[in-house]
This record gives structure tokens, sequence and C-alpha cells, in this order.
DNA sequence: ATAATTTATATCGCAAGCGATATAATAGAA
DNA sequence: TTCTATTATATCGCTTGCGATATAAATTAT
């Protein structure tokens, strides 16, 4: 038995791990809201700028954009968002927030953080431990991406 | 502007992009192996412990058994293993590997550990970073499971 | 300008994940 | 023992995630 290949010695096991649970544990409040995780996570790079083509979304997200067609395009149904044609670049298909979509920023401003915050609070980490996590997480996403 | 409603404060899309940035960085080599990542981490729980029923593996990886049965019938398929009824409890469906799936471990000791090294390298994290990273994520991990 | 290349989306196919549900076998209660 | 509850798998349906490929628009090269 190589130590290499034991699953409690894989740093990946535990992202994956951790990335899973994290996301099942926001999944009673986008429920609530009647959005999925990544959906979420496009509610927030357009919460932050609206109006964006959907190459940018998935940059900001490292997805790829077969990824995230899809995604707007199932959120488009639903009355999240809109697409329209970009007027520079034909190509683009730029998406913009309903007012649906807009709305959605305080609902989740109210459900979210306190109930994440309630549902973390038995775990022993403090502000400069989730800190350093974010620094090292941030080191290996730069090294991999692209 | 909420500032706990922006992407670059969220914990949870740094695991998420990690763990997807990690398992892209597998992907060659489990590729040249025939196997996906989910695919992999059944292997590593077999390779620990031979003989294992479909709802041990499950628990081990922390995911339910509506995932793990499809990932060990395609497996079988493959010829990575085997799975037979249980003898003491009939609900059971005993996992085994086969030949091929025994013989994959030294294949995957000789790929993986070097390439994932290369692969880091460029990463300027320290053998203590990843050590404290691990010790901090076992800690969400411990807190949100089940 | 015309041709070749690159870029932005989109579609297809397949493997995960997972909630909901079904089924058979085991365990526990009356 | 007989009835009920629990447990182990399995199936279904839907959303992701992504490699491969297609298409149209924009850019670059000739």
């Amino acid at each position: 038995m190589h130590e290499e290949l034991k699953l409690d010695n894989q740093i990946c096991f535990r992202l994956y791990s951790a990335s899973r649970l994290i996301t099942q544990a926001y999944t009673p409040m986008l429920t609530a809201l009647g959005i999925t995780y990544p959906q979420y996570l496009v509610l927030m790079v357009l919460w932050e700028k609206d109006n964006q083509p959907v190459n940018d979304i998935a940059r900001r997200l490292l997805l790829e954009t077969n990824t995230v067609t899809p995604l707007v395009q199932r959120m488009e149904k639903l009355g999240i968002l809109s697409r329209k044609q970009g007027d520079k670049d034909h190509r683009q298909q730029i998406v913009s927030l309903t007012q649906t979509g807009k709305s959605m920023e305080e609902k989740a401003y109210e459900l979210i953080p306190t109930a994440m915050g309630d549902r973390l609070s038995a775990c022993p980490l403090q502000i400069e431990d989730y800190q350093m996590l974010a620094e090292k997480l941030d080191e290996i996403i730069k090294t991999l991406k692209r």
C-alpha cells in the first residue's frame, strides 16, 4: 500500500468533500430562493456588475462557456435574467438581471449569511483560520487556473 | 452591494474552484488509466480495503449510494471491479477489485504523485501549508458532514 | 479585398451528484 | 409470530461540468 495513494493523504479529496458539503449547506436557503448553487454564483457575478457577456461570466467563475450557456438559459427561463445580442460584437450574448434577479440580492442577504453562520458556528475555525484558508486556496487556484 | 455577497469573500467559491481545478489537473493521468476522478476515489477506497459493500464505500467518500451505485456499475462494465450479493446480508452488494483493478494501483503510483508534484511545483505553498490546509478542511468537513 | 485564423456562443454526449421514490431484505415491536 | 420500521440498493429525473464539435462574427494575414 503506497502512502501517496491513501485517501486520507489526498488534499484533493478534502477539497472535493468540503466543496460538496458547503454546497449542500447552502442548498436549503437557495431552494427557498428557487435557485441552485451555480446559479447563485452567476447571480453574485451579476450583482457586482450587471450586463456582462457569457464569456466574462465564465472567466470570472473559472468555468467553460459550454457550462455557462445552458446555465444562463435555464435562469432566463426562470425569469431571473435576460439575454440580448451585443451591440459592438454581434457574437456576444449580453446577460442582464431582470427586476426579479435584482430583487433576489436583498433576499439572499437576509437569508444566507446568518444561516451559514449558524451552520458553521459548530466549527472551531476562527476568522484568521478562514483568512489563511482563503490565501492558501488562492495560491492553488492561481497555480492551476487557465 | 453587500460585502457578504461578493464572490471574492466566499470561501465556498474558493473551495469549489480549487476542487474543480485540482480534479482537472488529475484528468490527464486518469485518462491514461482509463478512469475518471470519482472512479479513482473508489479505487483508493478499495486499494485500502477490498471487498466492501456499496454503503461502506459511499460513507467513506461522503457520497450517497445513489451516486455510488451507478459509479461502480460503470466500473464493473470497464472490468475494474466485480459485484456480488453479500453472504450475511443479502441486501448488500459486495464490491471487489478484479486483477485489472488491483494492477492499476502500481500504474497510478508511477504516474500520479510525480505528475501532480510537477503540476504543483509552481505553487509557493510548503509542506506545512498543505498540512495546515488539510487540518482546516477536516474541521469544516467534520462540522458539515452527515 | 480575400483568405485564413481566432473568438464567442451553442449543441451534443456522457459522467457525476443528488432529491425523490421503489423494492427487497433485515431488524425491531407488539 | 406477525406487523411495522429500518436499511441497502437501485432507478428516475434534473442540473452540472466538460471534451468535442459546429457556426457565425470578428480579426489578422496575404
